[in-house]
RNA sequence: GCGGGUGUAGCUCAACGGUUAGAGCACUGGACUGUGGCUCCAGGUGCUGCGGGUUCGAGUCCCGUCAUCCGCCCCA
């Protein structure tokens, strides 16, 4: 019986993983930059965490959870996205008793149990963001900011930022009424699936693609035409800021987000070069979520990239240092593995990444297998070598060789470097 | 959950419904017993995804199923 893994979940490879860590890294330097230190909630949490932030009407929640009873009965869940773990954290340890703001990032899976295809996983993976106790839109600013710099770091082009304003608990409801006054009468006019929208979640309607409801939703009402004070304020300091940071946005006042928590602020960071699935990055604020989890009454804001598309999306542009082995130590002759270990050891000492035969195999499949491994340098150990003290070094892809003691092939090793 | 494409060796792919299913690459060993690449030889390369059906005969046609890819929904 064939055992394969589970759809939409992949083994990411060695040669993959290289560039997975070169990401990494750099996600990680960045953020540390600016004060965002690493937190790692557990994947399993219990269900209602993610139903109640998410929202019971959202697609996560009515269809992608893995969800289920653990051996007590518990309802629990495997994570489908990392903001709901960080906020329960935040609370439950009294985070924000410690100095605002409080500022986190993590890099992890998150499983989502959707139909795979092109840039969407069971499994995947995302580098997200979260910032508590700052109500000001320079927080949000600075994680577009942030993206910016890291997307120009891994030689990202052709990203578009796009950003919109939900509006607040006091101006929503008014736009959700006018926007169901406007859809209320031209029902009939929207495909099935928006029909089935209005019903549900009426601020679905505003991103169809479909040709008919684009046409009905020409003259819809937006949010921003209704935001108060306070949001409005805020909304164009978030924009003020964007241009102090020369970030090249638009407004698009048709992001909804598939979550329920946001509020305020929200943005996407999109490409063309994925097919259908076109978001790199998203985020926004989430001013209430704190609060409606029982903490204290905290703003906050937050982002998520999706790793996979990332990877996806750079592995061409990025020339990713190759971590092959660089020496490999060959014997000639019978009772020489105390010596290989001696040598092979000193080599790897000084940092040279070192391959050697495990078992008994002869010189030329030595050579051969120190050929496909692509090493540079191949020091032999044999008798001979082991009474003069002199090792016989080889250089693989001139082909020359010579001899040499221990310290001196360390230097040659170093030189060619 | 819905629609479409594709399933043959580890990989890329051939084979009119008709012998024992092939090629290239990769892999392992040898020719070459202390020297890789080139060449040659030998060799695993396989329940043709799985299960039914049609047929004298199915890798090939039909149905189902599973997997995968692409799209829809939705999202990172």
């Amino acid at each position: 019986m064939k055992l394969n893994s589970l759809r939409g979940m992949q083994d990411i490879l060695p040669e993959e993983s290289h560039v997975w860590q070169h990401i990494e890294e750099n996600a990680r330097g960045l953020l540390e930059l600016y004060n965002y230190n690493e937190i790692r909630p557990p994947i399993l949490e219990q269900a209602e965490l993610f139903l109640r932030s998410i929202g019971e009407d959202t697609d996560i929640v009515e269809k992608e959870m893995y969800i289920f009873n653990d051996k007590k009965g518990r309802r629990v869940a495997l994570r489908p996205e990392g903001t709901a773990s960080v906020v329960r954290a935040y609370i439950q340890n009294s985070l924000f008793n410690n100095p605002s703001p409080q500022k986190f990032y993590y890099i992890g899976p998150m499983f989502r149990y959707e139909r795979p295809q092109k840039g969407r996983l069971r499994q995947f993976h995302q580098i997200g963001v979260e910032c508590f106790g700052i109500a000001a839109p320079s927080v949000e600013a600075e994680m577009l900011w942030i993206l910016k710099q890291f997307f120009k770091k891994l030689n990202l082009k052709n990203l578009t930022y796009e950003i919109n304003s939900l509006g607040c608990k006091k101006c929503r409801p008014s736009y959700k009424e006018s926007l169901f006054n406007f859809l209320n009468h031209k029902i009939e006019n929207l495909c099935s699936d928006c029909q089935r929208r209005f019903v549900k979640n009426p601020l679905r309607v505003l991103d169809c693609k479909v040709p008919g409801c684009r046409e009905v939703l020409k003259d819809v009402p937006v949010m921003i035409d209704f935001l108060c004070n306070d949001c409005k304020t805020h909304f164009f300091g978030f924009q003020k800021e964007l241009e102090d940071y020369e970030i090249k946005y638009s407004v698009n006042p048709h992001i909804v987000r598939g979550l329920d928590y946001y509020t305020g602020t929200v943005f996407e960071v999109t490409t063309t070069m994925l097919g259908a699935q076109n978001a790199v990055a998203a985020g926004g604020r989430y001013d209430d979520l704190v609060g409606y989890f029982g903490g204290p009454k905290t703003p906050a804001a937050g982002f998520a990239i999706g790793m996979e598309r990332l990877v996806e999306l750079s592995k061409d542009n990025l020339s990713i240092e190759s971590k092959k082995p660089i020496v490999y130590v060959a014997y000639a002759g019978k009772g020489l593995d105390r010596e290989v270990k001696r040598v092979i050891s000193e080599i790897r000492k000084e940092g040279f990444i070192a391959e050697r035969a495990y078992e008994d195999i002869s010189l030329k499949n030595q050579l051969k297998k120190a050929d496909k491994l692509g090493v540079e340098w191949v020091i032999i150990v044999g008798e001979e070598e082991i009474k003069s003290s002199l090792y016989k070094w080889k250089k693989m892809k001139e082909g020359t060789q010579g001899e040499a003691g221990l310290e001196e092939i360390i230097k040659l090793l170093r030189e060619g470097r």
